[in-house]
DNA sequence: TATCTAACATGACAAATATCATATAATAAA
DNA sequence: TTTATTATATGATATTTGTCATGTTAGATA
């Protein structure tokens, strides 16, 4: 089992302000685990013990609506927390959270942390600070549901997808998600996701090939009417 | 001037965590403002040097989207916070504060409060708390934006001014806003927020007289589809 | 390989929503 | 009070998006 004060990932979450007694003993209680593509991590309403730490994969962090759709509300990155909302808030998770590719994440106990928040300024700050940018995006996340059409936040999509996981040898977006995927981040049908993916297609700002996604000109896409 | 220790409006936030000792510093940094309905406590872009707190009034929280139209993302209310986030992640503001009616806000500077964000956990994980709070609000607009109709979204913003700011003497909600506004919170044209209390009235769920508008079917409204 | 299944794709149509025009009511300013 | 301005209201119409039907493709399974 590999050892938290040797793990690269943590420098890009609130862990990199541990110390290393504390680091330790996060490594000690922490459990890692394997995490297969379409699995589910933890689902709305459960009760989480811990958080997770993200080593590997891509994690989509989603809400089902009333009308029986799930919404992505966040895509969970290599580096990426999840679970802190729910174990400072005290309350069950509102999200659930599904593997889009095969993922491995640590478990970290609820009371570790809880101590560390509690006697660790530099961590408890770095949670705050990162909860922080967290509602900031979900603050532009509801501004751009809200007002801009299914068509910009398709494209917007694409960006952030090119943008956060960048391109393979062959130029396509190394982050490959189903058309259903798609349309559960735009918050749209998936046929209206095709349709629309479609378009962008014969009007050459993407081609396509099976799922696979290139985008052929970056710019137009950033000025989707 | 008045004393933080004997307001009763910090009952409701973070503040109340504070020492008697704490309160009497930010007490004596503090400064309270009194603001016109209508008017900007701050915009987008402006640089918080502290944050401040509702003792009276209410006040919109939007983000002015490229299409040109602003979107309310929160109301805050008596007890209410703004800028803590700012405050917490060192950045320029992200959202516009407009007053909704008269309002009277304290200006508590900055370091005062980071200051004690430092040194007291209770109230840095109160804030912590409240911001993971937030963020779940946050994430289920999100969804709601999504998947939800405009006129579900409408529906729900009545039960929510309902809820939270009652009813006067004869039955109308306290809270009145314009229709601008309510088009503006639900994220649609003036024209269709209009129109669909027009509707909402033609089918009994509201009365309204002026701007004021009267619940009259609060389980019907909470079911439309 | 043949078959099966899930994902992708597209047409046809319906429903929701935006936009533009214009009218009326309410409120503020002169 | 009169006038000017802003908010509310509604019709007509265009656009966007959703839904249902159906076909196609690609990958999985037997």
């Amino acid at each position: 089992m590999s050892k938290c004060e040797q793990c690269i990932v943590r420098q890009f979450n609130s862990l990199k302000t541990l110390t290393k007694e504390e680091l330790m003993r996060v490594s000690a209680c922490k459990i890692t685990k394997f995490i297969k593509k379409g699995d589910v991590i933890f689902d709305e309403g459960d009760i989480l013990n811990g958080i997770y730490c993200v080593r590997e994969g891509v994690c989509k962090m989603t809400k089902l609506s009333k009308n029986g759709k799930d919404q992505v509300v966040k895509l969970v990155i290599k580096g990426g927390m999840m679970g802190q909302r729910t174990l400072v808030s005290g309350q069950s998770s509102n999200l659930k959270a599904v593997a889009i590719n095969d993922m491995q994440v640590c478990f970290i106990p609820k009371q570790e942390i809880l101590h560390d928040l509690h006697t660790n300024v530099d961590f408890s700050m770095d949670v705050l600070k990162r909860m922080a940018l967290d509602l900031k995006n979900a603050d532009n996340s509801i501004v751009d549901m809200a007002q801009k059409s299914v068509k910009q936040r398709l494209a917007e999509t694409l960006i952030y997808v090119n943008n956060k996981f960048g391109i393979d040898n062959n130029g396509y977006l190394s982050l490959t998600l189903s058309r259903d995927d798609y349309a559960s981040i735009v918050g749209t049908a998936t046929e209206s996701a095709i349709r629309i993916l479609s378009q962008f297609k014969k009007e050459g700002l993407i081609s396509t090939k099976g799922k696979l996604i290139k985008i052929e000109n970056l710019e137009a896409l950033k000025h989707i009417e």
